[in-house]
DNA sequence: TCCTATTACTCGTAAGTCACTCGTAAGTAA
DNA sequence: TTACTTACGAGTGACTTACGAGTAATAGGA
């Protein structure tokens, strides 16, 4: 994932981090000239406009004005999008890293967002295109929501530990209950918190 | 997105906080002006204006009165619940000023949130106790998904305008196209954004 | 070894655009 | 009247954007 930047580049990349660390907000185009002891405002939008090409900053949309105009890439009001999720198949990767915003309050460094590819999960009234919130954890509850692998195929099922083993129980209830015995390759990848659709 | 303030402002709405902490009222416009070191009257309404249109100040609604008419919002993660949507029914009002959170980049003040109760739009996927995301707004373009009264009931539909009239289209496609006569009352109640399922 | 082309970066300045400012005056409740 | 909110018009300068030209480092070719 290392963009292979040049190094006065990640200079100046690394100074806005730190910077809209320190104060929250991004700095002015002045400020980072003093800070990194550019002698011209036209340098300093030189290299926005590169970094903006490669895609690594971003500028205020509707601002475009004032201090807070450049925006680092991750904001903490996103999560990453570790994958594809396809009921019977196996996690499908994606590979250039995204992100996709969520509500706050699912922001945790254990958790992260699946899309659904396809109709498989349509019985439980979860569309092609869809976005699943997981927290990443190796055990459940009784009667959570989970990502469950049963032998590397992924599922989004209701967990629940029988005395007998576990059962993934879908969460229609016209469809059958999944045993795991034994010889079943198994493995939880986390808890469902939430769903998001987004329609356009 | 919407949430970056520039500096000024932060320091204009955190004054109004810790004033509001201190009095148990919401400053006047001169207390603000003095707290400030503002000169003008004008300036102080020219900030109240800018915060309101973001969305995360509002003023009194019966207007003009007292010292109290600024009201400090939340944390500006979170959109109003405006009430229970259910297909065929009239929208039934929350009566407890509710609100629920959301990706930032629906924040927005014609923004709100619907939740969805019973099951009656389980054919489109919706779920009893999804939230609806809605941008409020009267016109809607061809094939976005709408919430639409038609006599006063409500429903979730996708919008057609065609020379014959407004038509309504499930978005699940086996059940019947709604046509809106001139004698129907029609009006829509806003475009729908996005759709949040929260588990457990 | 020198020549040349390319890339990465630098400078300064001029033009444009909001963010924010002021003052004043009119309006509205107690 | 008093205390306060709303409205308008007109700055000003902080800040961004655009342009043109210049340097420094590297690589390749002859």
């Amino acid at each position: 994932m290392a963009k292979q930047l040049t190094p006065k580049k990640q200079r100046f990349l690394d100074f806005i981090r730190s910077f809209s660390g320190d104060h929250d907000r991004a700095p002015t185009f002045h400020e980072i000239m003093e800070g990194l002891k550019i002698k011209s405002l036209g340098t300093v939008n030189w290299y926005v406009k590169e970094l903006e090409k490669i895609g690594v900053l971003e500028r205020g949309k509707y601002n475009a004005k004032r201090a807070l105009s450049l925006l680092d890439q991750s904001t903490g009001n996103e999560l990453p999008l570790l994958g594809l999720i396809a009921a019977g198949y196996p996690l499908e990767a994606v590979e250039n890293r995204e992100t996709i915003e969520v509500p706050i309050s699912y922001i945790h460094p254990d958790n992260y967002v699946l899309k659904v590819k396809g109709d498989s999960m349509i019985d439980d009234h979860i569309e092609d295109g869809d976005y699943v919130i997981v927290r990443q954890k190796a055990e459940a509850s009784q009667g959570q929501t989970v990502v469950a692998f049963v032998n590397n195929e992924a599922t989004l099922k209701r967990y629940y530990l029988k005395p007998n083993g576990v059962e993934l129980h879908p969460r229609n209830p016209d469809y059958d209950v999944i045993r795991v015995s034994a010889e079943d390759e198994f493995r939880i990848g986390g808890v469902v918190l939430a769903i998001l659709r987004q329609y356009e």
